[in-house]
DNA sequence: CCCCTTTTTGACAATCATTTTCATTTTCTC
DNA sequence: GAGAAAATGAAAATGATTGTCAAAAAGGGG
């Protein structure tokens, strides 16, 4: 399809770590191309909506956006300081959350675990 | 101290669900305060920075809060439609967020967890 | 290729929660 | 009560995100 899409997804292929719109637009721009900042948003919509990136909020309320190596369900351990991130899995968390909405009587049951640390080469700086 | 930061602290204890700045404004104002929106911003800022209400971002970046029970660390069973929430506790999860950050060289771990669902109320509408 | 329909794009304006400003009011201290 | 310090709120500013809409690109017969 779309090579605007296609542009946003291999941008964010090469981060290792959650980037937003707006940092996209800007990496973007800075390597030459033409993409207006309406353009990057939709992409990353889409791409989130079809479950081919991750996405979560920063502390402000930012969405942030990775592409992730796992279609598989899974959370992440994140670099608070340069926002670098590592797929993690917990299938502890995963029965717990559960079990405990299912111990209330909740019903369609999901959750969101993140995180969050100084990684190992920040921690030297 | 502040007469107005005691006015939005027992308006969010009246609630049993998160709520927004702007949702606190509203029911203040409907119950003829004449508080203004910056100060419910302001104490919400507050009580939030002192531990006192527990803050979180809804999928689209709102910030909500609440005045939980506990002031200890815990985790959260949030409904869905109405917003009502349970206060929950995972000693495993805590182990597993601290041992993952840690096998992975992170340090100053911390974590978000929160547990969505439709409460048994809403779902039988 | 050419014409026409459909989709994609991007500049710009509009939203909307949240933050800043700043002058006024209230509270505190002496 | 007088003056300094903290709290308040109206209005403007901010900043990410979304909506609008006309121009550009892509597709598909003929
Ligand atoms: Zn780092
Ligand atoms: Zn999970
Ligand atoms: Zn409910
Ligand atoms: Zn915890």
């Amino acid at each position: 399809m779309s090579t605007r899409r296609e542009t946003v997804r291999q941008a964010l292929t090469g981060c290792t770590g959650f980037r937003s719109a707006q940092d996209l637009y800007a990496d973007l721009r800075a390597g030459g191309s033409k993409i207006g900042l309406t353009t990057v948003y939709r992409a990353l919509q889409a791409l989130s909506d079809s479950g081919e990136v991750d996405v979560l909020r920063t502390d402000d309320g930012e969405a942030v956006y990775r592409a992730c190596d796992s279609e598989a369900h899974h959370h992440h351990l994140v670099c608070r300081k340069c926002s670098t991130a590592v797929e993690i899995e917990g299938p502890a968390v995963e029965e717990w959350a559960a079990e405990v909405g299912a111990r209330h009587g909740f019903t369609g049951v999901t959750h969101t675990v993140e995180v969050f640390g100084t990684c190992a080469e920040c921690a030297r700086s």
